[in-house]
DNA sequence: CTGTTAGCGCGTTCAA
DNA sequence: TTGAACGCGCTAACAG
């Protein structure tokens, strides 16, 4: 006998019904709970199978008080960045029973708080911010019912949780590796200067310059995340500094700018001139050539541990609050070591 | 006076209680039904101000028999065709108050299953599917309690309701493009030749090609979608056949790698050779030198398609099934046709 | 105009 | 071991 209404779900009455007993009884029967007869159980079960009976995850969050939900909140799906920590936190719900409500804000304010009262309206067990850039944003408030984490762009209020990866140190590592490779006479080329990550970025370089007794050959080059910016500024600089044998590039796209200009300039890579990007973009990191030495944020893992810090604030866990930087690595590929 | 738990959420109930008036008229006030005395409705109106009340939309579901929420099931959300039809499919939700649970099952089936469960589970009204290739992929059958649309991989069901990209009328429109600029000796490279994408392009530009009396100089070139083989096909190909004037490319990368080697053979692009690519990837399009034409998908607009043809089903339309193929859009850049 | 009553589907007492 | 009764938060009938 098939299901009586296909279109209509089967309820746990329907499946006590064709079982012959009780709701209650039902419901602990296919819970585990309480002490079952092993028959009844094997009837309820069996009752369930035919009608494929799903319980009713509002019902059951109505009672709860919790629902297993929590609301991803971006401000631009677009973003190169969003992606990878949403991937992160889907992924680290997704083991825990937990789904995921995606919002995508446009970044628009209105849409955003539209968006929030939704969630909340949803009684999302808490909601995790996604920003697009690391600059700081707006805090969505301390009056929030859920627990909030904001991964990437960190919020302006410390007394929110807020996750970003550590540009500092990224600056930092993209420089003792150029270092190591024994390079000395290093320069700069980033992207748009109102960016706190293009400025935390050359930051960490300069200390790391300095802890070597160096500094950048020029003064570092900023203007926009792009390819073409890239090839633009390298022309600028190795017909002004033609002795430099290392670029620090703020991206990964201005850095295969350079590469492009560098072989027009009949430079050899990594040979003569080492290159390194930022971001690890795969697609275009791996596909330059030579392929891109470049730093990884690591943006998956920090989609991961935002999940899991809500998770503990959920099950409240008092959770230190504060930005907290996320290490950075480094990714070594063809355009600062040569294949021997 | 401050909300007495702003750990909790306030209830319908809290509101009723401070603007001292019972439940059902606290909803009917707040929702603008039956009649309520104005002033009752300003008093219960300020409360709910107060308490910051936002309904909850599980108990308010859980009666009207209707969630309001939707799932997006993605093979894989690495890919770069899913982005897009999910902002699209977002942003028609997100207009009509619906909520999108975004499911990610890595291209395991059965996380899939896993996950189908969960979206049934949570009652959500209608279910759509995006795959990453556009390969028919196995359907998730037809006894599901709710109506799915499966965006770009179809269903291998033709019961199912499936919108995919017209690759044919893509093929088709890359070759009338190159026709159109007065190019006759034109190359194909494309990639992995078990994709469906691959065949059906060639498919399209063959037709397009006899129409006009023409075939491909040498046979066309398969291999992988990357820029690597674009600039190992193109090298094999301006060899065997230096008196090409177009090349058309089954990728944008891959149409990147032919651009390299162009380069590196001395051919000027676009005045001896122009180049076509495929999927308008606008970070390798744009970036290429020259920027590089292509064909336009237009995966947003399908994604938004994909959430009006939910919408239908879920409203009781009867919605026509079968794969349904949408137009694709040429977007001219520098390397078919130079500045003047 | 307002309040009382009856569920939506489920889990959890507590008697039987 | 089983089942009747209650309530999660809300809306839709009705009755007052």
């Amino acid at each position: 006998m098939p299901p009586t209404d296909p279109a209509r779900a089967a309820t746990l009455s329907d499946v006590a019904q064709r079982a012959g007993v009780s709701i209650a009884t039902a419901s602990k029967a296919l819970n585990g709970r309480g002490d079952v007869a092993p028959g009844t159980r094997r009837r309820v079960m069996a009752a369930a199978e035919e009608l494929t009976f799903t319980p009713n995850a509002m019902a059951r969050g109505l009672l709860a008080g919790r629902t297993g939900t929590v609301g991803l909140l971006t401000s631009d799906l677009e973003g190169r960045f969003v992606l990878p920590i949403l991937m992160g936190a889907e992924d680290a719900f997704g083991a825990g029973q937990v789904n995921v409500f995606l919002c995508d804000a446009r970044g628009d304010a209105i849409r955003e708080q539209h968006h929030l009262r939704a969630l909340l309206s949803r009684r999302v067990d808490g909601i995790i911010v996604v920003g697009r850039q690391t600059d700081p944003r707006p805090s969505l408030g301390q009056e929030l019912p859920v627990p909030v984490v904001y991964a990437y762009s960190p919020s302006d209020d410390p007394r929110d949780v807020s996750l970003t990866p550590d540009n500092h140190a990224g600056g930092r590592l993209a420089i003792e590796h150029l270092l190591a490779c024994g390079r000395t006479r290093i320069a700069h080329i980033s992207g748009d200067p109102t960016y706190a990550a293009a400025q935390d970025r050359v930051a960490g370089a300069r200390a790391a310059l300095a802890d070597a007794g160096l500094d950048f050959v020029g003064e570092p080059l900023f203007a926009a995340w792009t390819e073409h910016w890239g090839r633009d500024a390298a022309a600028m600089l190795l017909e002004r500094h033609p002795d430099i044998d290392a670029v620090f590039c703020g991206s990964d796209q201005i850095a295969r700018g350079v590469l492009d200009t560098a072989r027009d300039f009949g430079r050899d890579v990594p040979g003569d001139l080492a290159v390194i990007g930022y971001d690890n973009w795969e697609i275009v990191a791996a596909n330059a050539r030579p392929p891109l030495t470049s730093i990884d944020a690591n943006l998956q893992q920090l989609g991961r541990q935002a999940a899991q810090r809500l998770f503990e604030a959920i099950d409240g866990v008092a959770t230190e609050s504060g930005t907290r930087r996320l290490p950075v690595r480094l990714v070594i590929r063809g355009s600062t070591i040569a294949h021997r």
